[in-house]
DNA sequence: AATGACTAAATGCATCTGCATGGAATAGTC
DNA sequence: GACTATTCCATGCAGATGCATTTAGTCATT
């Protein structure tokens, strides 16, 4: 078990001293959109980190432990094939294949068997699976009202999701409002 | 040399069975936050391995290369302590000991001793470095452009930012608005 | 000037990641 | 049915990362 820190900074410099033969023209991209960019980078590290540290003093696994899980708990048979982990999660296949190896290793999932497609098999949740899913949420969602939830306003978070949506081909789904929902992060 | 990829999916899952005596209690993190969350990961995410892609098929370094470069270039002699650089990119200090190692080995900067404190050094950017740099901005910001200058507007671009620095205690410089700027990018 | 606390930077080690490839089963084509 | 293409998953390998430690130099106190 392994904290992942996904820490990077990016920048972005101009070089300003090409174009502009009439002072009308627009810099592409423009200084907002690169402020833009830099927060986008810089911010996500920064909540992410805070939240995977949280996560780890409170003794759990990486976030992306939860992610599977949480995708396996909501699976009506509570079984998926690695594949479809690997489209909801929007991991690599190979990333896929080893976060099952190392849940398998500690008796969070059981491979099955897949009789109808002898290449692939199924990746069931166990019962310790479900229960340290539950428990991370604990963590997860106390990280997410520290970091997020108490720094902006209903308004403002959904103003943030509405922006950043339209960056993102908007990538997921708008939890429905109701009981035992979810909503994917990535 | 090798690219970066920055994937990672986030997942929040509420286990809404619990709480709720009265229908007034809100929800913590509420719905929006947590909307909120799940869009930062997912979204930076793509927009990073997206132009992280692009830079590779365009045959350049990652991301953290032209951080360092710029943030070299920059520096009035055109070079920095370690622990500077660290400073500046946020990055742990092993982090930057073996990112100067790899740009010294391309010949994009040198390790010169540093005499007023012998256990440190500085880095210096070369001519080499300094090029690469300014190419890497060709195509970095066709980049920033393409996955986010044209997706939003000035000024949903500037509405963007402002929510951002509220979860982030701002982290950075905001680009003042004349020459030869850059913006740093976490 | 000796001690101890602290800072700058490098590095050993285990793990993780990306990439490319591999094998095995299925689907499509003629 | 033989052939090829495609899909599903695993894995070898090289490089990158995180963590803890080491080495070396500085500073403060006495």
């Amino acid at each position: 078990m392994q904290m992942h820190r996904v820490r990077y900074n990016r920048r972005a410099g101009y070089d300003e001293t090409s174009t502009y033969k009439t002072g009308t023209m627009k810099r592409r991209p423009s200084t907002e959109a690169t402020a833009a960019w830099i927060r986008l980078m810089r911010v996500q590290s920064r909540v992410l980190d805070a939240v995977e540290q949280d996560l780890k003093k409170a003794g759990f696994p990486p976030l992306a432990w939860y992610d599977a899980l949480l995708e396996l708990s909501r699976a009506p048979t509570g079984e998926l094939r690695p594949v479809e982990l690997e489209r909801q999660m929007l991991i690599p296949q190979y990333s896929t294949s080893r976060l099952i190896d190392r849940l398998v290793e500690e008796g969070l999932a059981a491979r099955r068997e897949c009789k109808v497609d002898k290449r692939g098999q199924f990746v069931e949740i166990t019962e310790a699976g479900r229960e340290l899913q539950k428990r991370m949420w604990g963590a997860y969602s106390a990280a997410i009202e520290k970091y997020v939830g108490s720094k902006l306003s209903d308004a403002d978070a959904a103003k943030l999701c509405g922006l950043l949506d339209r960056l993102g081909c908007s990538c997921g789904e708008m939890a429905p409002p109701a009981t035992s929902e979810a909503a994917s992060a990535r």
